[in-house]
DNA sequence: CCAAATAGTGTCAATTGCACACTATCTCAA
DNA sequence: TTGAGATAGTGTGCAATTGACACTATTTGG
């Protein structure tokens, strides 16, 4: 192969804005970095891409390398390649956003050699080169992307409560919703099965146990079904 | 500055899906090679992002330089790294799309040095790397963005008719509109300013011209209104 | 067994969506 | 000048959806 461009190149990164709900929350998962520039900032995870392999393949090694975590929703969400958003050169990011459950991924993160935490989004850092910028643009992604798709589930555990979705969505767009009317419309969609099972190791009356119908959601889709919420 | 990247880098490029609409067809502006790889094929334009120019500046120079398009409605769509989409080497193109006004673009586009023609989206020959792949993306996207986001306007003359909206809606929608709901829905919206104009030159009653309301529209939008087609 | 905590359930009114067909106006050609 | 052709412009009724709203049921722990 000879090259086509005998220019300078920017240097090609991949970054990615993790997003976990844990107790009401929406968080992100962070790594401080060692090395200048930003020392000991916190900075989304990330890296350089390899020459050989896809942009997705690279977020996800990314992702196994600095987080352990593995089989998650993962999307490209935007570029960013201000020519100054790295003081040392140019460099241009590829940002995907990921969605983990972080009941089964929780502990892995935080035990990494590099120092990792998930920070509630409504109270992150100050961050890194432009990571504060590329968040804002994933959280109003991931809410577009919940309102007209079953998104949420990729951040709920696989068995979960009307209650926790009802939460989930509520902190995601922001907005209250009534519990009545999120049930009703929810249970329409027969997207949801119902368990046998009810929540444990509470001081209330238990509530029943939903999954989400991955299969359904397809077969449903096939036919021009609109997830709305 | 040192270099923060030891291993071969990718190349960069921006690719641009730019629309227009004309005689009831959606189309898009494509370049014909004249260099290998794919001479003679169609193509989108674009190339080289340089090493100190931002993406959206890349985009804008390379609609200027190819197409003579100059004040557009653009957006970045995607970034596409398959590693083998370049025969040559490793390139990745971050890909943007355009919205112009035929009308006012239309001539120019077809007489720049480089042979440049308007194909309807329906009927596109064989395009250059995974062109064709990156057009069916911009398709997908601005689909979507039509139903939430008042674009539409971006491909019509300054001044229009109500007909010609809703065909430009039928067209991008892949679905057929009815007259009565669509005025009634559009008009309500109180996007639209209705000119003290006629269509000219038509051998039939002549349709009422309207103007996109660009300032009202950012009002609304403060107050949470919300564009849903 | 009672207090605390949350689960789960239905109705009505208002709004929105959707299907549907005729009259008005203008031009052009005979 | 007039009639045929072409498209503009207009309203109603029914069905579906949305949104507001409050009480009873179940479980635990003290």
């Amino acid at each position: 192969m000879k090259p086509t461009c005998k220019y300078p190149r920017p240097a090609l990164t991949v970054d990615c804005v993790v997003f976990g709900f844990d107790e009401g929350d929406l968080k992100v998962l962070l790594i401080e970095r060692d090395l200048e520039p930003f020392a000991g900032r916190w900075a989304l995870p990330g890296g350089f891409v390899q020459v050989d392999e896809s942009l997705d393949d690279a977020a996800l090694r990314k992702l196994r390398e600095e987080t352990g975590v593995n089989r998650v929703f993962l999307e490209q969400l935007h570029t960013f390649g201000r020519p100054d958003r790295d003081p040392r050169e140019r460099v241009v990011s590829v940002a995907y956003y990921a969605l983990v459950k972080l009941s089964l991924h929780g502990v892995k993160a935080a035990t990494d050699a590099r120092n990792a935490a998930w920070f509630a989004v409504n109270d992150l850092p100050r961050l890194a080169f432009d990571h504060g910028e590329i968040v804002e643009v994933a959280l109003q992604r991931l809410k577009n992307k919940a309102r007209h798709e079953p998104v949420g589930f990729e951040l709920l555990p696989p068995k979960f409560t009307l209650t926790q979705l009802q939460h989930l969505y509520e902190t995601i767009l922001e907005t209250p919703l009534d519990k009545r009317n999120f049930r009703r419309k929810i249970l329409s969609m027969d997207l949801l099965i119902e368990t046998d099972e009810i929540e444990k190791n509470v001081a209330h009356r238990a509530a029943r146990l939903y999954r989400f119908d991955e299969a359904g959601y397809r077969q449903l889709r096939k036919k021009g079904f609109l997830f709305e919420l």
